[in-house]
DNA sequence: AGCACGCCGACT
DNA sequence: GTCGGCGTGCTC
């Protein structure tokens, strides 16, 4: 009988494709093979080995396998393809997520050694005009040793003066140094903790073997890393592997010196600004089991470990974990998933953990391990709620948040002030005729960005000239109206000339080239004014900043979305844990509206874990997750009644026993970028029967011929409703 | 998703 | 008369 094989490729195709095996070729599950598809020749991976074919159907022949050994190790290939089921995405698409782009694009699976170069003449022969030929090859001459592609352009010189170089034959490519595949150095060297750190050390699981999840709450400034360079130290073997999951802003170059300062060689990073070349060789060091610790973002999860011994994620409450497009999964379950497969321990750690962590913690699935105290002598700064009903504000500050704030410049000391909008304004308003730029794709207004004088949609890619004038009735009194970080960053300069006023948003480390610069300014502890959105509140260590200002926090209090008060609380304690992380004590003022509110007032005098203790009873009494589970149907069309009519199509087979849905209901902006969007909301207590509803949908829906320009997705365990 | 086939509008 | 727009249908 004749072998076949059943193959997934990269396309949104919620199904498999059988082909057959050459004679004398092996083939196993997760392995890379070259397949006949239509016309076209493409990648796959192996899912299944002598499978019965549908009838009908002549089967074509895998023309090779791309290499004898599995692509996908079978514990990755195990979790990829639970999460397929899991989060309702076609198996194709999420096994070749976890290829590096090379191997997907059916690249040999071979280190790709980046071409190093030495200078073979000074340069005298070149024409007077080439000048950027000849500073690079003055530039070479000053290196110790050959010089990498990546080094010569990083230092500010092109691929095409490199190859014209070599053309000349003025440079040569030097031989490739091939032993750095051997033992990879760990100093002998430990951080000490303080007795808390300690106490807090001694909880976390001892062993290496099975699954263990800890819940690590360590407040802002604890030194939560220090406990996990500890872990590691004292758990990790010389030949295992470890994973350390972080948000994507916190993979600093700081955060990985620090893990080289402790483990030199096996530090490997993963995360998105690596080039395909950097991104192939760190997958190729993995696969082959070397004993790395990897440090990377979401889906440095997906990478194809043989030999992890444990698993920590930092941060672990924080949103960029949820991928929120395509295969929509969540690094932090990814990793618990991981973890129970390879039985692993794992560690999870915030000052401000998720409800659905803190909910298995005191469901007893995770062990809780709290660290309360600050290290380095530190103390928890002192939050207050500054109510600004009646009060003056000058660029969103109130009098007394300029005094603090003045008062903490002439300490010599430096201040942080947090807004949550980029641009200048969130709207731009006519005093005489009423009327709000809006923009012409989408339900929203348009923001004004005062340095490029634009108005800009911050949901789609529209931007116009910004007027003074009303575009509508042509009158003069045409303001901005409400804060945004380019108008707070004014009203700080003005007020304090004497004093540099960084901003810190995405508008502003877009252009300055990166956060780094100005982060670096910042820690020479001169005094200064940081203003800035959520950038400014995670996991960075300003030693003198004594001050943090919340220019408003009412935008959560009163939102529709469930978690919005949980994550206000997060936000919060975040940026108010930017203060006083050194020797001198910290001050955070809250400016509110509603300074009577009790979650604010809970946020002065309690600690998370108690505040958590009473969203955890609003989401209780709502029955919303983690007390029932969560997936959310998207349409979008063409017209909001397309989109509407398709989920209104889906619901009766969505309304099962056991299952509750909401809608379908206009998206809260409903039209985006000219799409209009709708969504039902699915809810239920059994996980089992909810994914099994999502799988009958999606299969029907996959059937069904849809109107064209009408698409539709689900997204479980959402994070954003609306 | 690609890619081809197919049927209607403005160009040499 | 043809190039090319994107609708629709298929891929073992």
């Amino acid at each position: 009988m004749p072998r076949t094989a059943r193959i997934a490729l990269n396309r949104p195709l919620r199904r498999l494709f059988d082909y057959l095996v050459p004679e004398g070729m092996q083939v196993t599950r997760g392995q890379r093979v070259q397949i006949p598809f239509g016309r076209q020749q493409l990648t796959g991976l192996v899912v299944e080995t002598d499978v019965e074919p549908p009838a009908g159907i002549t089967l074509k022949t895998i023309s090779h396998a791309l290499e004898d050994w599995q692509a996908l190790p079978p514990e990755t290939f195990e979790l990829l393809s639970w999460a397929s089921t899991y989060y309702q995405h076609p198996l194709g698409e999420c096994l070749f997520t976890a290829l590096p782009p090379a191997l997907r694009r059916g690249r040999p699976a071979r280190e790709k050694e980046e071409d190093s170069w030495t200078a073979k003449s000074s340069g005298s022969e070149l024409p007077a005009n080439a000048h950027r030929q000849k500073a690079l090859l003055q530039w070479m001459s000053q290196q110790p040793g050959p010089a990498s592609t990546s080094a010569i352009i990083k230092a500010g010189f092109t691929r095409a003066q490199v190859t014209g170089l070599a053309g000349k034959e003025l440079i040569e490519k030097a031989q490739q140094d091939h032993n750095q595949a051997g033992a990879l150095l760990s100093p002998d060297l430990r951080p000490t903790l303080t007795p808390a750190q300690q106490n807090a050390a001694s909880q976390l699981p001892a062993g290496r073997k099975g699954f263990d999840a800890t819940l690590l709450y360590g407040i802002t400034g604890s030194g939560k890393t220090e406990i996990y360079l500890h872990y590691l130290k004292e758990r990790l073997t010389d030949t295992g592997q470890a994973l350390v999951l972080v948000p994507e802003i916190n993979l600093t170059p700081q955060t990985v010196a620090r893990f080289r300062h402790y483990f030199g060689d096996r530090i490997v990073v993963w995360h998105s600004a690596l080039n395909d070349g950097e991104r192939l060789n760190t997958w190729l060091k993995v696969r082959r089991g070397q004993p790395v610790i990897l440090i990377g973002t979401r889906s440095a999860v997906l990478l194809p470990f043989t030999g992890l011994e444990t698993i920590i994620v930092d941060e672990e409450h924080d949103s960029s974990y949820k991928q929120g497009e395509g295969f929509r999964y969540s690094g932090r379950d990814l990793a618990v998933y991981r973890a129970h497969l390879n039985k692993c321990p794992i560690i999870l750690g915030s000052a401000t953990p998720s409800l659905e962590s803190y909910h298995n913690a005191r469901q007893d699935k995770y062990r809780l391990v709290k660290l309360e105290e600050r290290a380095k002598k530190a103390v928890p700064p002192t939050l207050s709620l500054l109510d600004i009903r009646s009060r003056p504000l000058e660029g969103g500050l109130s009098r007394p948040a300029l005094n603090a704030i003045r008062d903490t410049l002439d300490r010599g000391e430096q201040a942080l002030v947090f807004v949550n909008r980029r641009g200048y304004a969130p709207v731009m308003m006519c005093f005489d005729c009423g009327h709000m730029v809006e923009c012409p794709r989408c339900d929203t207004r348009l923001t004004y960005h005062r340095r490029d004088r634009a108005m800009r949609c911050h949901h789609c890619d529209y931007q116009a000239a910004a007027t003074s004038h009303c575009p509508k009735c042509q009158s003069e009194a045409f303001k901005p109206v409400g804060q945004g970080t380019e108008r707070t960053e004014d009203t700080l300069a003005e007020a304090f000339p004497a004093v540099p006023v960084v901003r810190v948003d995405r508008d502003s480390t877009q252009r300055k080239g990166s956060i780094q610069a100005i982060l670096d300014k910042v820690n020479s502890g001169a005094p200064c004014v940081l203003v800035g959105t959520q950038m400014l509140a995670k996991g960075h260590d300003f030693p003198n900043v004594t001050l943090v200002v919340v220019v408003n926090a009412d935008g959560g209090l009163f939102s529709v979305d469930f978690r919005a008060p949980e994550q206000l609380i997060q936000t919060l304690l975040q940026v108010s844990g930017r203060a006083g992380r050194g020797s001198k004590a910290g001050k955070v003022l809250i400016q509110t509206c509603h300074s009577d509110h009790p979650l604010l007032k809970s946020l002065c005098t309690e600690n998370y874990l108690s505040i958590a203790d009473q969203l955890m009873a609003e989401r209780e009494q709502g029955q919303f997750p983690p007390f029932r589970h969560m997936a959310i149907f998207r349409a979008e069309a063409d017209t909001m009644q397309n989109s509407l009519e398709l989920l209104d199509a889906i619901k009766p087979s969505a309304s099962g026993p056991g299952i509750e849905t909401w809608g379908p209901l206009p998206a809260l902006i409903a039209r985006r970028a000219d799409r209009h969007r709708a969504q039902l909301v699915l809810l239920s207590n059994q996980r089992g029967r909810l994914n099994a509803v999502l799988a009958g949908i999606c299969q029907h829906l996959d059937q069904q011929k849809l109107p064209p320009k009408v698409k539709w997705m689900v997204d479980v365990d959402p994070l954003e409703i609306g």
